[in-house]
DNA sequence: CCGTGTTCTCTTTTT
DNA sequence: GAGAACACGG
């Protein structure tokens, strides 16, 4: 794994100087004749467009970059440009990416652009990352302690949890992940507990309740010294805006800011950006400074430049708002747009799918990728009786590109959702494809790595009970519930947290066993505390707390090979320390904790990895590989059924399709199932909308869904057989099946998408759809299948067109749909 | 207090 | 169909 790197903060607090004397400002020399001289080297190989966009000097700059279209290449030769001009010091840069790993790719190529020198002290990174480097210098100034802890999706539940629990809310309706996504939602608009409760209608008792989670939420967090993920980008907006010296630190610092995926920012990290790109008052300017001053004596705001692409938007869900990106012009009136719409990436035929997809989302800005490559090969299309149909589709196209020459790690599968990777799983390694998932069953989130993390955030940050909580039983000691409730009510009683509760564990009466083990608890933390604090490295304060806490040596005897897998993570995890430690020599134990919690399932990705990766779509954003299967293209899964009742749900489904699409360089495969089984039962999967906005020419199915329909049999996959084509007019549609029995949700998108989304579904081939109408069948029935022969009707479940018989054939069992399966009735 | 068996809920995407 | 929450007996 690699490891966010943070290079030195030197100059940080001080004004760097103007390298240009008093002859350059922020903007540089821009606009005398012909813009900065920039190398040559810097600009190879650029288009006019992007060379543009390198070269711009001006307070605001949107490069509006469509998929594949190298905006990372301008960004990184735009920085370069500054540096090698001396129109900027590598300190007074701020370039904000959408992950840790981007941050790292971007710094090597500015690296390998000026040399490292040139580039040391640049701040690359997420915004999640800059902010928690602010928050940690400036913690004091808010009256919190430098060692807070971040707080993850699962703490932030645990905590609300307990919360709902004492307030008896759950009663109300009330749950952990609700409250949070509530909470969650609240704070990327900035808003607080009070403001909240300023606007709430309190004569609601669940508003009310709510409002009263939220403070206590709030409260605990303050209390355990922890900032949830949104804090850190909330508390870093309200700490410039409640302390303008502190603010003017950072405006006089960062005179280039600099942000990548501009469209998924949400209004927290707008605002955020605002601050940091505010001009600074001559009040905020030390006297001594060597920067260019405004004829007041103020400092003019940092120059900005925002990248991104409203087509890609796809994280509204968290936030994000499309019209940061699609109203910055407004926001920034004297910032100049530059759209790149080359694209280096895909051939013409799978742009021309993305093209025509995305061009069904109304108000959004034209956009036309064009590539100079040629058409390339068609897409292909399959459908799968099944899920597991699918994925063997997808195991043999990856075995055939294999026998091609590519390698697995140009080959990508992309979902929609993590529960689809199981049965693209069990397949792969059937068929012994070597796979990564980044991000899968994340690592970080296991229960033992989480046990031994806590350890590790007690020693930094003792005010955290939760942390304590989690792990003063782990390994057990015979620290129960009550024993817990009484070192709780102790805690209270004398407002200290947890861990100095614990050094008074002599004085509770509890039995001398408890108390033993409470106090070598106690000690124990204290003396790793001690050696945390004394600086030492993260990997000796983990394996000395494994070691005498006996946790490790617990799970490797215990006998039990789940077990013996959670060892082998914690020697993984280590591992992870020492890595760390090779990475950053002085990191410290608070920067592991934190790398830790900031790190992202997009970091894991590497790039020659020799395996195939299995990702969903969001985290497939802004990477790319030669041949991409996007799955799962279903009604229910790409729109999800969630995505309905959302307003833009479809637009942002689509935007997904579209991210998918555009990831592929030379061969794009789409594929469905007719079913899958979703918890428990099989559904039935329809064709999703969007397949029918790819021009039809586009597709060569080797299985269309009017051909899984009318053949029906599971091993009925005719690869190389093609499908038939042309003849008649019928075109297979979905509309019968979607119709009466009100199955997948149809689009009931708002105003004047509502229309557009109704479209039926029409496939490319011509089979007629085979349709049993209201075949009515009971247990008891015998049928006839056109594969299996002959059976006997078990049982039948499902209601309307989703009624599934299974039928007891010679010498299988199957689960039949009764509308389309290629049966009759004895 | 601990382990086991049973019932219940939930399934979008993630820093 | 899995994972968490709960109930019960040692």
């Amino acid at each position: 794994m690699t490891f966010l790197v943070s290079t030195g903060d030197a100059g940080f607090d001080r004004d760097p100087g103007d390298p240009f004397g008093d002859t350059s400002g922020a903007f540089g020399p821009g606009g005398r004749g012909g813009g900065p001289a920039v190398d040559d080297a810097i600009l190879a190989g650029l288009n006019e467009r992007q060379r543009e966009a390198v070269l711009h000097r001006g307070p605001a700059l949107l490069i509006v970059a469509g998929a594949g279209s190298g905006k990372t290449s301008v960004l990184t030769r735009r920085i370069a440009g500054l540096l090698q001009t001396r129109e900027a010091w590598p300190s007074q840069i701020l370039a904000i990416t959408f992950t840790n790993k981007a941050a790292a790719e971007m710094r090597e190529r500015i690296q390998a652009l000026v040399g490292a020198e040139a580039a040391e002290g640049m701040w690359i990174s997420t915004f999640h990352s800059a902010c928690v480097r602010i928050l940690r210098r400036q913690a004091e100034v808010m009256g919190m302690k430098s060692g807070f802890t971040i707080y993850d999706t699962a703490d932030s539940r645990a905590l609300l949890k307990r919360i709902i629990k004492a307030l008896d809310a759950d009663t109300l309706g009330f749950t952990a992940a609700g409250a949070a996504n509530r909470i969650s939602g609240i704070k990327n608009e900035l808003g607080d507990v009070e403001t909240f409760g300023r606007s709430a209608n309190l004569e609601d008792p669940k508003e009310a309740g709510f409002l009263e989670i939220f403070r206590q939420y709030q409260a605990g967090l303050r209390r355990a010294n922890a900032m949830d993920f949104d804090d850190l980008i909330g508390e870093t907006v309200h700490l410039f805006r409640a302390f303008p010296e502190t603010a003017a630190l950072y405006q006089r610092r960062f005179r280039h800011v600099l942000v990548d995926e501009y469209q998924d920012t949400n209004p927290a990290q707008y605002a955020l950006i605002r601050e940091l790109v505010r001009g600074v008052k001559a009040e905020h300017v030390p006297a001594d400074t060597r920067m260019r001053t405004a004829a007041d004596g103020s400092i003019p705001p940092a120059s900005l430049t925002v990248v991104g692409d409203s087509d890609q938007s796809i994280y509204a869900f968290r936030g994000a708002d499309i019209r940061n990106i699609t109203e910055f012009e407004r926001d920034f009136p004297q910032s100049r747009t530059i759209l790149l719409e080359q694209n280096y990436r895909s051939t013409q035929n799978i742009l021309d799918a993305a093209n025509a997809v995305i061009a069904n989302n109304f108000d959004r800005v034209a956009k036309n990728l064009f590539t100079t490559v040629g058409s390339g090969e068609l897409i292909v299309g399959y459908t799968g009786y099944t899920a597991h149909d699918e994925a063997q589709f997808v195991a043999d196209q990856i075995e055939q590109l294999r026998q091609g020459g590519a390698r697995y790690d140009e080959v990508a599968v992309f979902v929609r959702t993590n529960a689809q990777t199981r049965p693209l799983e069990e397949i792969f390694i059937r068929s012994g494809i070597p796979y990564r998932i980044p991000g899968g069953t994340r690592f970080y989130e296991r229960a033992e790595i989480k046990d031994a993390m806590a350890y590790l955030v007690q020693l930094a940050n003792p005010d955290d009970d939760l942390a304590l909580r989690r792990v003063m039983n782990t390994p057990k000691r015979g620290i129960g519930p009550a024993t817990e409730a009484a070192l709780q009510a102790h805690a209270d009683r004398v407002g200290v947290p947890l861990r100095e509760a614990l050094r008074d564990a002599g004085e509770l009466g509890l039995g001398p066993k408890v108390t033993g083990a409470m106090l070598e608890l106690s000690a124990l933390l204290e003396e790793y505390a001690g050696k945390a604090a004394a600086g030492a490295a993260p990997a000796d304060l983990l394996v000395g707390v494994l070691e005498r806490t006996g946790y490790l040596a617990g799970l490797r005897n215990s006998g039990d090979p789940q077990d013996e897998a959670r060892a082998e993570n914690l020697e993984e995890l280590v591992a992870q320390t020492k890595e760390f430690r090779r990475q950053q020599p002085e990191g410290a134990l608070l920067d592991f904790l934190t790398n830790v919690a900031l790190f992202a399932a997009a970091d894991e990705i590497d790039d020659e990895n020799g395996s195939v990766s299995l990702m969903t779509l969001h985290t497939a954003k802004g990477l790319e590989y030669d041949a991409v299967f996007l799955t799962g293209v279903e009604e229910g899964l790409l729109p999800h059924q969630m995505s309905a009742g959302e307003p833009g749900g479809l637009q942002e489904e689509r935007r997904l399709f579209y991210v998918g699409i555009t990831r592929a360089k030379k061969r794009l495969f789409l594929s469905l199932a007719m079913s899958r089984a979703t918890f428990g039962d099989t559904q039935v999967a329809m064709p999703s909308r969007y397949l029918q906005e790819v021009p039809a020419a586009l597709i060569d199915w080797k299985q269309s869904p009017g051909d899984a329909n009318s053949r029906g049999g599971m091993r009925s996959r005719a690869l190389n057989a093609r499908a038939p084509r042309g003849g008649g007019r019928e075109g297979f549609s979905y509309a019968g099946s979607l119709g009466a029995g009100g199955g997948a949700g149809s689009g009931s998108g708002a105003g004047g998408g509502a229309a557009r989304e109704k479209r039926e579904w029409t496939s490319p081939v011509t089979n007629a759809v085979r349709d049993n109408g209201d075949l009515s069948l009971e247990p008891g029935d015998r049928i006839r299948h056109s594969d299996f022969g002959e059976g006997r009707v078990v049982d039948v479940t499902g209601i309307g067109p989703k009624r599934i018989a299974e039928v007891q054939f010679a010498n299988s069992r199957k689960r039949l749909l009764i509308k389309i399966a290629p049966i009759e009735k004895l």
